[in-house]
Order: structure tokens, then C-alpha cells, then sequence
RNA sequence: GCUCCGAUAGUGUAGUCCGGCCAAUCAUAUUGCCCUCUCGAGGCAAUGACCGGGGUUCGAAUCCCCGUCGGAGCACCA
């Protein structure tokens, strides 16, 4: 099997689906996949030169290697071998119709004049169109399908067109005669020997052209699978490279992997485990109808990976701060996990005030649970210890909250899909590694991304 | 206009080829209860679907026809 992008961009979470689908493929049937990159567009789908990597990084964060990678622009030469063996087959000519004329022509199912080239003729312009002998729109080598099909998508497309821009790639920048995705894609699936090929419902036709030539050539087509598109929801950015690509240039994100970005990029620098997406995507199968993946079904997959080795944390959102009296403990000593106690405890300096966040105070006289600490009482603004048992909470009379020490606590920006948060978080996340995941109770599973100098820069996960 | 394709709960999916085992599976979601010093995890329960109409048949989610809705192609894009 292929998954065959093209490089104009890093991955958006859509563009897992392929290799998700075909790496579990080939891993649960013992299967063969590579990475094709079908760059030969060198202007309208102008190639990016780091999408290439970036799409390879992207595979590996999703799990996958493939087991071979090609990339078009460097096999010009076989196409066009293949190209002048279906001439001498009879199987293509050479047309120099503009586009509109050749379309109202195939439109009443009428061949053009050019169609009754003798080979000769046709050998010699298609090597003028290899030498760059024609401009952009002079010259294209049509496929000779069947003029008068009843599709019209089908009747004599075309195979190979001139494009005076040179590709981004040095090593294929002196080309200017390009193959059309048609005849490139089914010369080498053919020749790379795929026997299963998945495809967008865009690409229908396609298989239908494709055959064509391979009965020119007397090849056996693959199987094909076309399937539908796929939304995610939970995103207002629309799910485009190009469009991405713009929000970038213009500064609205950050980059390919802004917590906003619909970017497999994004959902990495999140913590969320490629294998998680994975799963979500094979979930979907391969439906030709349009499909919508929710984002929460990736968060239960990952919450699912991630929770039991996810020691937690306390971070206040926007917290007010109350003085504490009535002599509470000076430390608190919450377990790292409730389910792990061997895994030991946070040791929390409370100080003589605490943050808490305003929808978890409690109304003048009420009591409240500070987690990890004890009961406490709101009467004036201030928090006075109560002594009360853990008794207080298990009868359903006082609500458990989290909370941080207000002096030292260390400064936090929780960088979320739906833009920045600002909060405090007790003292011991201002030691985390880069790259560890945490649970801040009541708030979310996060990845502490950065130490900076005023804060630390942790991305949110999901609830 | 011509040509393809599809339609099962909020979302995704199984079942459709070879009609009965489907008063329709599983996951996610939502809600409630239990448990818990998290609104996490775990446990239990509830909610919720075969696009519509005909036909064939003893019997239709499944086969046929018509309709509706949706998607795609008809590019010198991929």
C-alpha cells in the first residue's frame, strides 16, 4: 500500500487518517507501505522543501515507518519511458488544442484533429516537449481513452502538460514537461508493485482513467478503496494547509504547531500520543461517505494511555486570594496519584494565604475542602481552619477543591486550543521537566512545555 | 447539463455481498447513581438509529424500483 501526499505542507490531524489506516494494515496483515511523494505540480501545488521531512516527522510521531519512500520528481525519467512506450502503443498523441476548445470538444464527444497523429509525429513532439521545446499551454500528450464515453471525465485526458516554473527541488528544477497525477501515480503504483491503493472520493475517476493505460500496458489493477472526507470537529480553524499556512503567515497562529492549529504538530506539542489518533482514525474505517471525527473520541483513547502514569497537580485559573486563619497545617501532602500511593506525595508550603478559583469559592459561612489540607470556613474574605474530619466531606456537606499557596506558588500559562490561560501552580511544577505530562485537579491533563524566565509554559491536553 | 457514489443513535462503527440468529453491535457522548479528599480513573444504569414511499417474500437494515437529501468528478491541481 502507498500514502502517496503531496509535500506543500506539515500534517493537519486529517491526513493521519492514511497512515493510520495502512500501517495498521500492513502491521495486522503483515502488509508492505510506503511514502510517495507526488510532487509534480511544481507551480499551482507548489511543493514546500521542509514539508518533506515535516511529513516524515509527522509518520513517526503517529507510530509509523514506512518501508520505503520515493519521491515523484526524481523518476521523470521512467514516465517519460513509459510515456513514449504507450505512443508507440498508439495509446497517446500529442495535442496542441487550447483547453477551453479541447473541452467543448470532449463535451460533445467529439475527437479533435490531432487525435490521428501518426505515431511518428507524436514521437517527435512529445521529445520536443521533453527538450522544453513548447511553453506552459502549447503542448500536452493526451491519453487516447474512448472520445465518446459516457463520462466525460474519462474521454482523452491528459497524461503530460509543459509548466515554465521551475520545481523548488534542485535536483528536478531543469524539468519543464510534467506527468498529471493520473498518469504518474498509475505508472508507479504499478511499477512500485502496490496491490491495494486508498483514495478520497476526489480521486473516483481516477482509477477508471488509470485503467486505460493499464490495459495499453496489459497491467492488473490494484484494489481501490475511495473514501470520504473527514471533519474534526472542536476546531474554527478550517482544516486546509493552505488555509493553516495563511493564519501562520498573517500571525493569527504561532505555527504548524499553535494548541489552535488543526495540526497533527499542535496535538504533539499537547502531549496527546500519536497512537491515539491512530486508533480514532482507524475507528472511522473507510466509508465513501463523509465522516466527522470528534475530538473527544482522540481524548478518551489518550486519556485512556496516559491517566495511570499522570501524577497530578494543583494550577488556580484567575485566583482570588483569602488569608487563612485558625492555625491550619503549614504543609499539605496530597499523593502524587490516588491510585499509586507508593509513588509518595507533593509536599505543599501553604503559607498564611491561598488561591482559589472563583467558581470554587465558597459563599460567606459555607466551608470548603481545600484538597490535600483540610476544611475551612468564608466569613469576611478570609478562610478560617475549621479541624473538621474528612468526615464532613464524605456525608456530602463540603465540596473539594484545589488551591495553591498565593506567595509560593509559581506563575503558569496554560496555552489551550481556545486560546491562553493565565494561572499559579503549586510550587513543585516550577521543577518539572520539559516534556512531562501532568493532571492539574479539576482542570486537565497538560505537557509542561517550557520554564521561561517570569512562567512556566505548559500545553493543555484535554479534561 | 453529463457521469459516478453514498444514506444505521449527537459522533463513529458492526450487520448489507449469501434476507430469518437484529425488538440491531461496540466505542464515544450526555444524564443519573455508586465509589473516590479531582469535574480524572473505576463500577452500574439510562438516553439514543436502520432517510421516505412502493414492490418481491412466510419474513427486508439487508434484494428491486421511485423519490428525498448529501458528496464527488467532467482542470494543462493533487
Amino acid at each position: 500500500m502507498r500514502c502517496a501526499p503531496n509535500p506543500n505542507g506539515p500534517w493537519h490531524v486529517g491526513h493521519a487518517r492514511m497512515p493510520a489506516v495502512i500501517g495498521t494494515y500492513r502491521d495486522r496483515y503483515d502488509g508492505w507501505f510506503c511514502v510517495r511523494f507526488d510532487d509534480t505540480d511544481p507551480e499551482t501545488k507548489r511543493p514546500d522543501l521542509d514539508a518533506y521531512d515535516a511529513i516524515l516527522e509527522d509518520l513517526e510521531y503517529l507510530g509509523f515507518e514506512p518501508d520505503a519512500v520515493y519521491t515523484a520528481s526524481d523518476r521523470l525519467e521512467t514516465y517519460y519511458e513509459h510515456a513514449r512506450d504507450l505512443i508507440e502503443l498508439g495509446g497517446a498523441y500529442t495535442c496542441s488544442c487550447p483547453g477551453d476548445e479541447f473541452s467543448d470538444l470532449k463535451n460533445s464527444g467529439e475527437a479533435c484533429p490531432h487525435r490521428d497523429k501518426d505515431v511518428e509525429t507524436v514521437r517527435e513532439e512529445f521529445a520536443a516537449m521533453i527538450d522544453g521545446e513548447y511553453d506552459s499551454g502549447e503542448m500536452v500528450l493526451r491519453v487516447k481513452t474512448d472520445i465518446e464515453h459516457k463520462n466525460p471525465a474519462l474521454r482523452d485526458w491528459v497524461a503530460f502538460r509543459m509548466v515554465d516554473t521551475p520545481h523548488p527541488r534542485e535536483e528536478a528544477s531543469e524539468y519543464r514537461c510534467w506527468p498529471m497525477l493520473d498518469f504518474q501515480s498509475g505508472i508507479d503504483d504499478h511499477l512500485i508493485g502496490i496491490t491495494h491503493i486508498i483514495r478520497g472520493i476526489d480521486l473516483q475517476d481516477s482509477a477508471k482513467r488509470q485503467r486505460f493505460v493499464y490495459d495499453y500496458f496489459d497491467w492488473e489493477y490494484p484494489e481501490v478503496v475511495h473514501w470520504g472526507h473527514v471533519q474534526i470537529d472542536a476546531y474554527d480553524v478550517k482544516m486546509s494547509t493552505s488555509t493553516i499556512a495563511e493564519l501562520i503567515e498573517e500571525g493569527e497562529l504561532d505555527g504548524w504547531d499553535d494548541p489552535r492549529a488543526p495540526t497533527l504538530k499542535s496535538l504533539r506539542r499537547r502531549g496527546i500520543r500519536g497512537e491515539a489518533i491512530v486508533d480514532a482514525m482507524v475507528g472511522l474505517g473507510t466509508s465513501t461517505s463523509d465522516v466527522d471525527l470528534a475530538m473527544s473520541t482522540v481524548y478518551a483513547n489518550n486519556r485512556e494511555l496516559i491517566d495511570d502514569g499522570t501524577d497530578r497537580r494543583f494550577l488556580v485559573r484567575d485566583g482570588e486570594r483569602f488569608p487563612l486563619e485558625g492555625s491550619p497545617p503549614a504543609e499539605a501532602t496530597p499523593p502524587l496519584h490516588p491510585d499509586h500511593e507508593e509513588r509518595g506525595v507533593r509536599e505543599i508550603p501553604v503559607g498564611d494565604a491561598v488561591l482559589l478559583e472563583p467558581t470554587d469559592v465558597p459563599n460567606s459561612g459555607d466551608r470548603v475542602w481545600l484538597k490535600g489540607l483540610g476544611c475551612f470556613q468564608q466569613t469576611d474574605e478570609t478562610l478560617r481552619y475549621t479541624g473538621d474530619d474528612i468526615e464532613v466531606v464524605r456525608e456530602g456537606a463540603v465540596d473539594v477543591v484545589h488551591w495553591v499557596p498565593a506567595s509560593e506558588s509559581v506563575p503558569v500559562r496554560l496555552r489551550t486550543p481556545d486560546g491562553d490561560v493565565a494561572g499559579r501552580a503549586e510550587p513543585g511544577v516550577g521543577d518539572l521537566e520539559a516534556d512531562e505530562l501532568v493532571q492539574f485537579e479539576r482542570v486537565g491533563f497538560a505537557r509542561i512545555d517550557r520554564h521561561d524566565d517570569e512562567e512556566t509554559v505548559a500545553y493543555y491536553t484535554h479534561p
